[in-house]
DNA sequence: CCGCATCCGGCGGGATACTG
DNA sequence: CAGTATCCCGCCGGATGCGG
């Protein structure tokens, strides 16, 4: 059963992986906890427009999935630290470079937008 | 405004890229298409699982955003082939790391789940 | 063969308020 | 500070039927 993974097959476990790295908020978490430990409500600041309650919840698969750990230090109040696994590591670099993709080829991609919306109004 | 885009910044384009990214279907296409030319029963059939629907959105996003081409030839039947297109192709190449990743860290994944979820219940 | 239109059910995720 | 708990609504995506 599905001895080599094989991320065409329904079913596949690969599929659930597949689920979260095309979470957009866990690709921005990832990229950034490469940077460093952080706290909950560091990364809260730093990446823009995510709420509370979908960070929490990434937080947590991301976690449940070995590639982060939550570390909770007993001060008060409450301190709570975030950082990669070794697993988690790895993934952040390949996810850093589809981020940095983003931000290298923005331009073409909002050139071949404009171009086909010009070509669909006229129509 | 936004002079080097920042994928950390609400409201930069590049949030609209990683949209696209973080969409499983549109990784499992690209990554598919970097294999050639393709039609589009034969994606359908490739790609388990998807819906024809699902699989005529996504094709016509990447188009619009350049990433593949869309050719009609004007047999009878209608016969239409998609393809990558330079900037696709470059962008296939880093959503295949992702995938290849997801299969070869299955394992370590799986496991991780297990423990947790094994820690979380019995408490 | 390659789609598009329509209906519709489920859940992802925002806003808000409350604990430890 | 670092979350949980609830409500609630939008829209994603499955199913079905039709058209070029």
């Amino acid at each position: 059963m599905c001895p080599a993974y094989d991320v065409y097959e329904d079913r596949c476990p690969t599929r659930l992986v597949l689920d979260r790295l095309a979470d957009k908020w866990a690709l921005l978490i990832l990229d950034h906890l490469a940077e460093g430990t952080m706290r909950f409500n560091h990364l809260r600041r730093d990446i823009k427009g995510i709420s509370q309650k979908v960070l929490s919840q990434t937080l947590k698969r991301l976690e449940r999935d070995g590639l982060i750990t939550r570390t909770v230090y007993p001060t008060v109040p409450v301190t709570v630290e975030y950082a990669l696994t070794p697993l988690g590591r790895t993934l952040a670099q390949t996810a850093a470079a589809l981020t940095h993709w983003a931000e290298s080829n923005m331009d073409a991609i909002l050139a071949a937008q404009a171009a086909y919306d010009a070509a669909g109004a006229e129509r």
